[in-house]
Formats: structure tokens, C-alpha cells, sequence
DNA sequence: TGCGGTACTTACCTTTCCGTAAGGGGGATC
DNA sequence: GATCCCCCTTACGGAAAGGTAAGTACCGCA
């Protein structure tokens, strides 16, 4: 749906690694799965303000093309479709860590302000 | 020069660091100076094929302006300017590495072809 | 005399990203 | 019967990112 169709060839490990997480919430999915574990499509919505639906759709639609977040459909009415971690997509947030406490490092020396956004992500 | 002013307030670490990160050639740039130390800007460029001269300058002058690059101008004719890391520079490269190689596990799971520039980058 | 190299700057245009708003099809609730 | 909830999809449009190409000012080389 409208995606630069990367998934290489690429010039480094960094460059793969971004191409999957590049979206404006992507690490925020990942983070609400991580910390969740399971969540429905309203329940990621209500976690993250500000995003829309189109664009919630088309990230996690991405992340599951990309093999990191698995979607579990139920044949029920009203439907119910579940959002979870592949193993993947839980070693990418384990390689991330590192650079989430960088940024957070960065944040403490630079006296940034950090926006509360209840069970912050990341480290 | 005409970049969305970010740089807080993050909803996390990763936010921070992707809003320093965030730019095509950026990653790249980061690693041509933890591979060579110091390098002319006429060097980075010829490492890094595809860059235009402006996209080059726009992001040096962001990383400075951040404080992972170091920019040395020397006052001479025809004029010479050297680019190096900082230490938060090297910090941030540090804290890559986890997700360069993770990257590079991915490409080698999926069969990615990799692009060889000279010293495969990040891992 | 003209070209290439140094390190940019500027203007213009295309591509990509993302937000807004609306629709859809069924069911439960008031 | 009107509205809300579920999980999307589609169309439209603005903003941001990035590519192209030209210009700048000076020098060395042939």
C-alpha cells in the first residue's frame, strides 16, 4: 500500500534495520507490544494519542509484511483481530535498547523534556 | 536549514535518538567517520555514491548543530575542512551496534542482498 | 584559455509521508 | 431508530524530505 519498496539491497545493518522501523510509530508499536504483549487494533489506538487509523493500519499492515508484529483475525461479530510480537520483532527491541538509553542519557544531559505518555517507552 | 525543529520534548529514548538519526545519509556519515577518524568533505562525499553536495552539507551542519560531528575549518587557499566524531558521536555509534547487527543477521536470514561500498558498514 | 578541484549555496521540482474526513457493514446499546 | 463500537478502506491535500542543476570565489595545471 504505498511503501517505498525497499527491503534492500542494502548498504549496512543499520541500513536494514531502519528501513523496517522507518514510520512515524512504528517504535511506538513495537513498544506497546513489548510491553503488552497482546493488543487489539482500539486498544493500540487509545495507547497512542495523536495517531490516526489510516496510519495505524498501514504501520502495523508494514510490520506484519516485515515479519515483526504476527495478527491474529477471530471470525467473530464484532470482529476481533489481536496484535503481538514475532520473535523478531521482540530482538529488535532488545537491539534497541541500547540506543534507547543513549537518548535517554542525551535527554538527562540536555535537560530536554520528555513527554509523559503513561508507562514511558523504551528505558 | 529548514528542518522540522524537533529536539524535544520525546516521548522516549529511541524518539530522541531517531530525531537526531533521522535523514538518509545520516547512519552512513556517522560510520565513514568511526571507519576513518577525520575526513574532508570532498572524501565523505566520494565514499558515500549517490549523495548530492547538498544533502552532504545539510546533514553535517545538523550533526553539528547536535553535537556528533566536529567540523575544523582550516583558513587556507583552496579552502580545507575536516570532519570528525565527537564523543557523543562515538557514544551513539556505540549504541548502534546492537541494532547494525541485528540487521545484518535479518539480511543474512532473508538472503538480502548487500550493497559493498568500499568496508561494509556497521557490522 | 579553459578545465578541474576546494566547499559550499540557492532555486526549483518531484517524491514521499502523513493527517483529515468520509464511508462501510454488522451488532449492541439507549 | 439513533448512536456507538469494531476494524478498517479510500480519496484528497498539505508539508517535509530529498534530488537536480546552476552559481560562487579562488587556485593550480596544461
Amino acid at each position: 500500500m504505498a511503501r517505498a519498496p525497499r527491503r534492500g539491497p542494502y548498504i549496512c545493518g543499520i541500513d536494514a534495520a531502519f528501513d523496517v522501523l522507518s514510520g512515524k510509530w512504528k517504535g511506538f508499536i513495537l513498544w506497546e507490544l513489548e510491553v503488552h504483549g497482546v493488543r487489539r487494533f482500539a486498544e493500540l489506538r487509545r495507547g497512542m494519542p495523536g495517531v490516526s487509523e489510516k496510519m495505524l493500519t498501514q504501520h502495523l499492515r508494514e510490520l506484519e509484511e516485515d515479519g515483526l508484529v504476527h495478527r491474529e483475525v477471530y471470525a467473530e461479530v464484532p470482529p476481533r483481530v489481536e496484535y503481538s510480537l514475532t520473535e523478531d520483532g521482540r530482538t529488535l527491541n532488545r537491539a534497541l535498547e541500547p540506543l534507547g538509553a543513549w537518548g535517554v542519557e542525551r535527554m538527562r544531559r540536555e535537560g530536554t523534556e520528555a513527554v509523559d505518555v503513561a508507562g514511558t517507552a523504551h528505558g
